[in-house]
DNA sequence: GGAACCAAAAAGTCAGACTTATATGTCACA
DNA sequence: TGTGACATATAAGTCTGACTTTTTGGTTCC
């Protein structure tokens, strides 16, 4: 999905940021810059870029005659793409599914929304693409092919919207759709249901009807939710 | 509102990053490290840490041979508190406080609703301070006043829903209504609606009634959608 | 015209010396 | 005994220079 490890100090990112997201180094923890040089085998200048960067994250602060802090997770910049890709591939897993499907269920329904305003004829035509995909790969086990439809479905719609916000989180929905089916309990063919109200969705994008749009896509976006036993009474 | 310019290669990041974002090294631009590093007068050390910081925000990216490219705006990691700030200072300004705008009409329903659901006695205790200071601010041009409580108001909000990624939005929407009061023509008192509505949330969550508190809080953003004349019909 | 090759350019890496801020302990004095 | 000033050690911060590695773009030769 992403480029990991560009250069060494990304290397040190990939097994240090993973190690502290997951907890390993829990907050307030200690850490030396020299000494962690050391434990990674790499020089202190790369060492210190990889600081900086999870500096930047404010998954760590670092302060002279200190040393580097980490911070709790209540700072952490949770919505950096690679934080996130961390969280998901630790213990932090299921927290991190559960906020991002209540994000997703906020934010979706007003994207499909805006994406039946603005979506251009060329995005209309992705999306009606995107739906058949998915009805022609919806039964036989063909989990795979479904899924890639689905989440080309879901990022058309929120590039669509037009907000520059919305379209950078086609990359989160991308992790949490691939996790579902990949990590997850999934051997079924999807709910037929889900199929039609994509189907729908996109209908409505192309006739231009926002309103229709938004409550289908929240129809989806509860499935979503209740997936992972996050009730909406 | 933070910590600006933490050492040397921070003071180095408070001067480039503004000029990225601003669009004055335009997308496709080629820097290079060294070269930067005497402009900024400062070690390549330090110019490489800022330059990793950087390509962590994805507003550029290094690679051998080439330099330092400027990415475009597309790439970007819009949620990045420090990349927000900086477009919010600079001429991206307009498009920014968009965007966040309609993501806040998103989120902070939703945020509401559950708030109702899981807020703390101490939360709703926060919730009805900062709803009573808003009517005590909202009349003779106490506007200063006001903001605060106003702010305080949606932190508490983000907080309570009890989603880690809703509560980390609380920076994103302080930056929001003190631009929005500060920046903009505000001579006048707040709407008087505005501000029940906001007591009216106070009440709904303090009661448990998801709804409504989701209903009455999509009110608030859609006055704010209005004030910036981003329609929703 | 295309494939193999070569050279330059820029980032990447490392090591070592030095500077600076600051937490903490010490000591004198009240 | 408590409090303030001061000294000291520590770890981050900074700078410099030498070296390595990757990659691009041109050149040569078939």
């Amino acid at each position: 999905m992403t480029t990991p490890g560009r250069g060494l100090h990304g290397r040190v990112l990939d097994s240090l940021g993973p190690a502290i997201t997951a907890g390993e180094y829990p907050p307030g923890s200690v850490l030396r810059t020299d000494e962690l040089a050391k434990d990674f085998e790499v020089s202190r200048s790369v060492m210190r870029e990889a600081v900086r960067v999870l500096e930047s994250m404010h998954l760590v602060e670092s302060r002279r005659r200190v040393g580097v802090t980490v911070r709790p997770k209540a700072a952490w910049n949770v919505y950096d793409p690679q934080v996130i890709r961390w969280r998901l591939a630790g213990a932090d897993r299921p927290q991190q599914l559960r906020s991002l499907t209540v994000l997703r269920s906020a934010v979706e329904p007003i994207a499909a929304g805006l994406a039946a305003k603005f979506a251009t004829a060329e995005q209309c035509a992705e999306l009606t693409e995107c739906a058949i995909g998915m009805v022609a790969n919806s039964r036989g086990h063909k989990l795979e092919a479904y899924l890639v439809h689905d989440v080309a479905f879901h990022r058309v719609i929120l590039a669509a919207s037009g907000n520059e916000m919305f379209a950078r989180l086609g990359d989160v929905v991308t992790e949490v759709l691939a996790g579902r089916t990949h990590h997850e309990v999934m051997f079924e063919d999807p709910d037929p249901a889900a199929v039609t109200l994509h189907v729908q969705v996109a209908e409505a994008v192309r006739e231009g009807d926002a309103l229709r749009a938004e409550t289908l896509t929240r129809e989806i976006t509860v499935g979503a939710l209740q997936e992972l036993d996050i009730l909406a009474p």
